[in-house]
Formats: C-alpha cells, structure tokens, sequence
DNA sequence: CAGGATCCCGCTAGATACTG
DNA sequence: CAGTATCTAGCGGGATCCTG
C-alpha cells in the first residue's frame, strides 16, 4: 500500500502507538529519548556551533573527543553508550576512518534530525525559563518554610 | 530596564545560561525535565483527550486519579513526586478542595504550557517514528550477529 | 480520595584503570 | 584517539502499609 501519504502514514503509526500504555514499544522510546545526555548529543550534532555561519546547520560530524567536550561532565562511559543506543534506534550514524590513530565520526541521520527539531525547543526552553523556575522555587520553598 | 522585549530577555536568559555546561543550573533543569513521566504528565494535562473536540484544548485539569490512571503504570510515589517537583518548578499548580473525600485539581499554568507544546512534539515524535526505530534495531542487531 | 512514610532492591551513573 | 572492562556507592523507583 504505496499509496498512502506521509501524513497518513503517521497519523496512522500514532494510532497504533499510545506512550500512555505501559506496555506499549513507544513508551519505552520515549524513556530513551527523555534524557540528559540524548538531549545534549542530539543538540549538539545537530546545532551549528556558531563559528562558520549560525544560520542553519542541518547537520554537523562530530568526532568522539569533541562531543566530550562539548558536553561538560560526561563520563566516557555514558558517551560510548548514549551513542551507541542512539547509533542502534537509527538517529545517528557512526563512521570509523583507520587512520592512526583512528578516527571516528558521528552524524545524524534523516531521523536524528527530524527529532532534533523537538529536542533543541527543549534545551532552549531549559535555558530561557530558567530564571523563572528558580524565582518559582524561591517562592515555593519560602512558603513552606 | 522594562524596555526589552520578550524576545530580547530570552535571548538574554539563553546567554546566561549553556545546558551544555556541567554547572550551569539550565543543565539540571534539562535533567529534570527530560523524564518519562514529566512528559507523560505535561502531556497529559495540557493535550485535551478528544472526548470533546480534539481541536486544541489549551489546558485541561485533571485529579489525581485521573492521572494515575491514564499514565499506565506509573506508581504513587513517582506520581506524587513528579508533580511536587512541577509544583515546585512552577509547571502546574495543585488546587485542595475540602470536600469528603477530599479533590485535588492539578493544572498546568502558563509555564508548563509553554513546555507542553515542546514536550508534545517529543511523544508525537517516539509515536510516530517507532516503526523506523524498531527496523532500525533489528538490522542493528541482526549485524553484529 | 489523595496521598505520606518506610523499606528495600536493582541498576546504573561515575570513577578508575587498561588497550588497540 | 576512542574506546573497553571492572567495581562500587548511591539513588531511582516499586511494593507495602498507613492516614486525614
């Protein structure tokens, strides 16, 4: 059934798929994708970083030492394994070149990027509201005394 | 100075603050807010659930049990203390009414209805793309034998 | 009904050390 | 450079019991 059009195909994959259930394969997903470290790789590879033009990189390889650094505190440990999650579910792509010593490139796929679009509004909406979080808990926090 | 523009303070509050930074306060809200169950939660109350008119319900209260029982799965404690921590954040707002037994209204205040539209797109997204995500895994898997 | 309070297990993040 | 391997402390999170 070739004729259905993309739209209708994902109206249709929403059906079959409810984050609300328990057990459904999409909450599952959505745990996955609900995380520090995915948030901030996917922000990462997908953000222009500024210093060649900021208007609008689609996408950005990434060697291994670089996103550890980009991302501040992350252990390699919970890099490696990030990526290679993300790596399996098909968001990014993982490119080995032997040289020596070797070097290795990371770079969304179609569909990193498509869901790079929702991640990046969270970090943005982390790094603007923040000062409205923090006078909320002042007041909560004096409340409660 | 009253004379900025919202836009102008948030483009300020994103200079203040780098989720990317380890110290960076905006890094820990990120953490908090990207869990499965403060999207489920966001989603929840600020998607109307269809029952009258799907359109756009802008925000919906809901009581505690109704909560519970349409996030699947979710136990009391992790409930009880994701919407404290939102609470707290500023994302919705606990209303007690001291009827017998006792309701309690949770509703999403401006702020999380901000998020929520970030947050959506997050659940529409893990919905919507799980078929590729799930192929993606078995060809994953089915080459590293 | 809407939690509060405890107990307790699992696992997982993080630190450390080693390698091709 | 780009990991892998190992260990452990800590806490996320579920189960259970209790209350206003």
């Amino acid at each position: 059934m070739p004729t259905l059009t993309s739209a209708q195909r994902r109206a249709q994959a929403r059906q079959e798929y409810d984050a609300f259930l328990a057990g459904c394969p999409s909450r599952q997903l959505l745990d996955r994708i609900s995380d520090k470290w995915v948030t901030l790789i996917l922000a990462a590879l997908g953000d222009d970083d500024g210093s060649c033009g900021q208007v609008a990189g689609p996408a950005r390889a990434m060697r291994y030492s670089e996103l550890s650094r980009q991302l501040a505190g992350v252990s390699q440990k919970m890099l490696t394994q990030t990526l290679r999650a993300l790596e399996r579910d098909g968001l990014l792509t993982r490119t080995v070149t032997p040289t020596v010593p070797v070097t290795v490139r990371y770079e969304l796929t179609d569909l990193g990027l498509s869901l790079h679009q929702a991640i990046r509004a969270i970090k943005s909406w982390a790094e603007e509201h923040m000062d409205e979080v923090i006078r909320s808990r002042e007041t909560y926090d004096a409340h409660a005394t």
